[in-house]
DNA sequence: AATCCTTATATATAACAATGTTATATAGTG
DNA sequence: CACTATATAACATTGTTATATATAAGGATT
C-alpha cells in the first residue's frame, strides 16, 4: 500500500495522522488545525478531506464513531488504528531519513540562484 | 497541472528536472544519479523513469533528442525546457516555505517517540 | 411574529486528473 | 549471461472538482 522507499506519497495522510494522534478529531476541525499549523499554506477542500478520510478507513488506517450532538451537527470523530499509528511512525522515519536530501536540494537551488 | 500550494506532489519530476537542469543526461544515467544523490533511498524502476520522462515531455517540461553511439546503445539525452526551469523553480519555492512544517514534524515526533 | 437571507458548521460522494508501479518486452555490448 | 538502454500497457494510489445535503445562528425584511 505504501512503499518502503517513498517518503514523498501520502502527505496528506500524513498530516491527517499527525492531527488525530495528538488528540481524535473530525473533517472540519482537521482541515483548520492543518491550516493553521502549515501557516496557511495547506487550505484542503472539504471534499478532498472527507474522501481521504473514509479511504484511510477503509484501509484499516483510521477508525470513526459520531458524536451527538443538539446544539450542532452530528461529528464523525477519528482516531488512528494502530496500523494508523504505525504507518505515521514510517512516515516519521522516511521524513527524517530524507531531510538529507531536501537539504540538499535547497542548498543547489541557493547556489543556482543566489541564496538570501 | 501542479497546484501553486502542493510541495509534496510530482517529487518524481522535481529530482528529474534537478537532474537535467545542471547537466542534460538520460533515463538509465538519471535513475543512478537519484540513486546516488539520495544515498539509495530512491531506487527508481525504469518503467517509471520512461514513463516519467515521456510524461514530462508531452507536458512540455524537458525536451529530448538521440544520441548516437558506435559502442553502445543510443541515448535519449533530456534537458528541460523553459517550463520545466520554472516547475523547478516553483518546486524549490514550494519545498522552502514547507521547511517549517516538516521541521516541526521532526518536533512532533521527537517529542513523542523520544529524540535522538 | 413569521419569513427570508447569509454565514458558519458539518458531512458526503461521483467523476475526474495526476502521479507512480508492475510486469513485460526489445535490443546492443562485452 | 550481465550490464546498458529504452519502451509501454495496464494498474493502483492519491488528490481535485463539483455538487449535494443538513443544522444553527444572526440579521434584515415583510
Amino acid at each position: 500500500m505504501c512503499s518502503e522507499k517513498d517518503p514523498q506519497r501520502g502527505w496528506l495522510q500524513f498530516l491527517i495522522l499527525r492531527v488525530v494522534c495528538e488528540t481524535p478529531s473530525y473533517g472540519y476541525e482537521i482541515i483548520k488545525k492543518i491550516e493553521e499549523m502549515s501557516h496557511g499554506r495547506h487550505t484542503i477542500k472539504t471534499g478532498t478531506m472527507y474522501t481521504t478520510l473514509r479511504r484511510m478507513e477503509n484501509n484499516g488506517l483510521l477508525s470513526s464513531i459520531w458524536e451527538k450532538n443538539q446544539d450542532a451537527p452530528d461529528k464523525r470523530i477519528y482516531e488512528p488504528t494502530t496500523k494508523g499509528e504505525e504507518f505515521l511512525k514510517k512516515w516519521f522515519e522516511n521524513l527524517i531519513e530524507s531531510k538529507s536530501i531536501i537539504d540538499s536540494m535547497i542548498e543547489f537551488y541557493n547556489n543556482k540562484y543566489g541564496g538570501r
